[in-house]
DNA sequence: CTCGAATAGTTTAAAGTACAAACTATTAAT
DNA sequence: ATTAATAGTTTGTACTTTAAACTATTCGAG
């Protein structure tokens, strides 16, 4: 046999979120498994935190989600009947998009869930280490934010195997 | 115009984690740009630190890439001879991989780039916060792992729009 | 006012990505 | 010796992202 991992320390940063993101997800997937909204619950969760009305392009700058895939999202949850678009009478290109009633009956557990799961991923850290923790992600998530950036490709197939 | 954002403090965890791995990677792959291996950079850094030969299996557990994904990668890689492919004499099923001499070559050059991105990343974290955000990592990665998870399955398309 | 630029949102097409399932070859286990 | 398990591969399907072109509307400089 091969030697065993446990060389976490060592893992590359980029690749640890990588990980760490395909695990939450797996994981949240799980929990949310009846409600089917899968990774868009943050989409629910902003609208709810938000003060404001929140447009497509709002949500789409918000979670960096390209307004394009924002299309679909809403879609989706429009068609399960938890959010709707109503008309912004001060701007007719734009929609505000809202919880229905359904979502907000939802919403509860939907916190509910995603605390049990977090109450789990973070077992281990204590309050004061969470909410540092959170800081970092916030910082780093700044930091980056101004970077220039190239869409990630990757393109497997223009090389085919050659060594065996 | 609509709010702007700064809500980052209340971001879920799996979106910030979501948009920190894209951010991440859209940076990365800026700073890696000549060299094409974009996010592949994290096999090339396993093989290297790895005391034992690799398989692919480990590569695949290790760095939770799928088996079959984990073929292309290899595949990919091998292409642009940075590694290869040699017979492991005593199970002839396994392959193991090794760096080639280019791949050797590059790789002060990947570790410098890397800790470029990563100082940029990190700034505003001293050095035992910075430890301490690995830590958290890990962490959370050990918590989530033996955790039930599904694949993450949107299917946008199912449910057509039906609300405008 | 008005014409050109910018913006919100949509659609399409192409390419990237992930994964189950079936497959070969080989090894382990009873 | 047969059966089960494992390493790796292939294929097909479905999910996801993005660029680019598009409509409708609003903004803004002259």
């Amino acid at each position: 046999m091969t030697n065993k991992p446990s060389i976490k320390q060592q893992m590359p940063l980029g690749r640890h979120l990588a990980i760490l993101t395909k695990m939450y997800y797996g994981a949240l997937s799980k929990q949310l498994e009846h409600l089917e909204i899968e990774k868009h619950y943050s989409v629910l969760v902003l609208i709810e935190n938000s003060e404001h009305p929140c447009t497509q392009q709002f949500i789409s700058d918000t979670l960096k989600i390209d307004k394009a895939s924002m299309v679909s999202v809403i879609d989706y949850l429009s068609g399960k009947k938890l959010i709707k678009r109503t008309n912004n009478p001060a701007d007719r290109r734009a929609y505000w998009i809202e919880l229905t009633p359904k979502a907000h009956l939802i919403m509860p557990e939907l916190h509910e869930k995603i605390n049990e799961l977090n109450k789990v991923a973070l077992k281990g850290l204590n309050k004061t280490q969470a909410i540092e923790f959170n800081k970092a992600l916030c910082l780093i998530s700044e930091n980056l934010d101004n970077l220039p950036s190239d869409r990630v490709i990757i393109n497997f197939k223009k090389v085919k195997k050659n060594i065996k």
